[in-house]
DNA sequence: CACGGCATTTACGTAAAAGTCAATCGATCA
DNA sequence: TGATCGATTGACTTTTACGTAAATGCCGTG
């Protein structure tokens, strides 16, 4: 395990800009380490912006990922915060198993139409 | 099945405002009818409707979802053309597969997290 | 030591996706 | 007939998630 990288490191890997990880940093996403003036991302920045990158692909808004990131950390100490993260994950949960089911109905109805297309090309007298 | 639906109907529905329905119209999602001047939707609109909430849970932006209506429709009459679509339907078909996988993870890591709150209730000696 | 290349900060810009507000219109109820 | 309710249009505003530009710092190489 490396024990860091470079920004533009990162950038290569995730297709993103500078621009994009700075912006993580100032919304407290991610903190890298500094050497002078220069970012120095150790495994669990890349960790956190891999889990970035994920969450934005299933649609989560910034705030949405920093909530996620939040239960990914160590479990507080305190049984009334345990209580509410346990609330906070399960709610999560069922956002997670809607998208789930829009997901599989998306699909079957890409399904259905590439069907109704291959279907239509056979009408056509296309030798598949 | 319904006829018509009228403007709030569906803002209930779905839980969108006016506003919203107007800006798909102008997007040209939706083609909902008129009489005189007020929107009349039909059964078809109200199920576009649907699959855009659907694309917009799953993250995916206006033009996405504009896309994948498209490929609900009518297959096209032309060779070239169905094999584009078809091939469009299988790109957004691994867009999909990549979210599901995504989906998955994140899912697990939550399962990971609460296992870790539970465990450290039990550590405390909290009675379950 | 000058230079190229990467990095930084500060500041302003922008596209997408609506929200909000004001003025108006038309149908209907009392 | 006047008031009220729902709907419409148009203009302006807001939020999110960065993009972009300008000016400058740091550092290894020849």
């Amino acid at each position: 395990m490396r024990e860091y990288y470079s920004i533009t490191e990162l950038t290569r890997e995730f297709d993103i800009s500078t621009r994009t990880l700075r912006f993580y940093e100032d919304e407290g996403l991610i903190q890298p380490v500094r050497r002078g003036r220069t970012r120095l991302f150790r495994p669990t920045d890349r960790h956190l912006v891999k889990q970035i990158m994920r969450g934005k692909r299933l649609g989560f808004s910034i705030n949405e990922i920093r909530e996620i990131i939040q239960m990914y950390k160590e479990p507080p100490g305190e049984v009334g915060q345990l209580n509410l993260m346990i609330k906070r994950i399960e709610e999560k949960r069922e956002d997670l198993r809607q998208k789930r089911r829009d997901l599989e109905e998306t699909l079957a109805e890409l399904d259905h139409a590439e069907e109704a297309c291959v279907e239509r090309l056979v009408e056509l007298g296309v030798t598949t």
